[in-house]
DNA sequence: TCTGGGGTCCTAGGACCC
DNA sequence: TCTGGGGTCCTAGGACCC
């Protein structure tokens, strides 16, 4: 087997776009977002400045930071532009986020040359059409070609050659290991693991007893280079989620009311949307101390109604808070529906009066999705009003929620 | 003035059934 | 009557990824 397996992935995706349409931010350190950083130029990462981080600790890091507003539909768009371009040399393409892909062009070196000249006009193209830097790493698993892509940023392409994967892996920290996170990485690094090549020697069992069954076996053979995984397109969701933060503030019950109202509104109507509905319903509380609780139940019968899921994270929620009395603030409140199956067939078509509960409620909700499609997502709805005030804009949502 | 939002998968204990 | 094993579902929490 060969090394026909590409690993893309755009480069400070969000920052880049930003730099690409407006030419003054070029060679500046910028960061997208405001209270906190959604994204930052390489010129940013320099100082240390990284997604996530709150927007005060960004400008510790690095007084000339410019933040910029972010051009949420852009992005998509872009990214959508790029993918297509490798769509060009094979269908193999499987999106795992807004600005990266696996490519498998295994059936394409025929028509277009091996894989690593692929992978090069592909980068050139990118560049030259939509003007993005994108890094490809190439190889024989998606392991290695996701690790070759880490490893060829910024804007570059490494291959990885099948007769060289060990020496190319073995050398490199365990964190680059798809699954190793900061907990693992400590974990191994108390027994003194801190590369591939000694995770790979390690003992199995000693691993599975240091990192549970799954993640240990996992993680070994990963280290290993044993990965058997195939680029695969069209995944199914199998649960969706909303939340918000919030200033800490006391739970007051019709606050709480009134957020998980909007949180159920957003969750539902993508659900109908994708003609699904779920049967497990969560809530989720953060406090002060950013320590998370959820509570959550099954239902006997799926359900993709807003009310239905509103009221049912309202009452999980006011338990979880019930639970806890020495909490005096709250900090975040989410929803989730998991459980998911495809929507029953509509009950036919009986006078309105005449349909069970649900099915008027679900018309009723149905006719709200409706006017939305029609004219935006603000024009109707429950509570909405007042939660965009705060926190992270609807646009960046509306994003992370987008469908690859 | 301690960090956003949307996901996946795993673990462990308990309930329940055979 | 007691003991045992296996399987599945549910719930709460956690690690990790983008």
């Amino acid at each position: 087997m060969s090394a026909t397996l590409l690993h893309a992935d755009l480069d400070a995706f969000y920052a880049s776009v930003e730099q690409l349409m407006d030419s003054t931010l070029r060679g500046l350190p910028i960061a997208v977002g405001g209270g906190v950083v959604l994204a930052a130029s390489y010129e940013a990462k320099v100082f240390g400045v990284r997604g996530g981080m709150p927007g005060r600790q960004a400008r510790r890091l690095c007084p000339e930071l410019r933040f910029v507003p972010g051009h949420f539909s852009e992005y998509q768009r872009l990214a959508d532009e790029v993918f297509a371009v490798c769509e060009d040399f094979t269908p193999v393409v499987e999106r795992v986020s807004i600005d990266e892909a696996f490519i498998d062009v295994a059936g394409s070196t025929h028509l277009f040359g091996p894989a690593p000249d692929i992978a090069a006009t592909i980068r050139r193209r990118v560049s030259d059409e939509i003007g993005l830097p994108l890094s490809i790493g190439v190889a024989r698993t998606k392991h290695l070609a996701k690790i070759a892509s880490q490893v060829a940023k910024p804007d570059g392409l490494v291959v990885v050659e099948t007769e060289r994967e060990s020496e190319f892996l073995h050398p490199l920290p365990v964190e680059l290991i798809w699954g190793v996170g900061p907990v693992t990485r400590e974990r191994l690094e108390a027994e003194g693991i801190t590369t591939i090549g000694q995770l790979a020697d390690a003992d199995p069992n000693q691993l599975e007893q240091l990192l549970g069954a799954a993640v240990g076996a996992k993680v070994a053979s990963l280290a290993r280079n044993d990965d058997p995984r195939r680029v695969t397109s069209g995944r199914r969701v199998r649960s969706l989620s909303a939340q918000s933060a919030n200033r800490r503030r006391p739970p007051d019950p019709d606050f709480v009311t009134r957020t998980l109202l909007h949180l159920a509104d957003r969750v539902s109507s993508r659900l109908r949307a994708k003609h699904r509905m779920g049967r497990t319903i969560t809530g989720r509380v953060r406090f002060a101390d950013l320590r998370a609780v959820s509570r959550s139940v099954t239902l006997a019968e799926a359900t993709s109604s807003t009310s239905i899921i509103a009221e049912v994270a309202r009452e999980l929620v006011m338990n979880a808070l019930a639970d806890h009395p020495e909490e005096r603030e709250i900090s975040l409140l989410g929803v989730a529906v998991s459980g998911l199956e495809d929507e029953a067939l509509d009950q036919p078509a009986l006078p309105f009066a005449a349909r069970s509960k649900p099915v008027a409620r679900r018309d009723l909700e149905r006719a709200v999705d409706g006017v939305r499609e029609k004219f935006g997502r603000g024009s109707i709805g429950f509570a909405s009003v007042e939660l965009r005030a705060q926190g992270v804009p609807d646009p960046f949502r509306d994003l992370a929620e987008r469908d690859l």
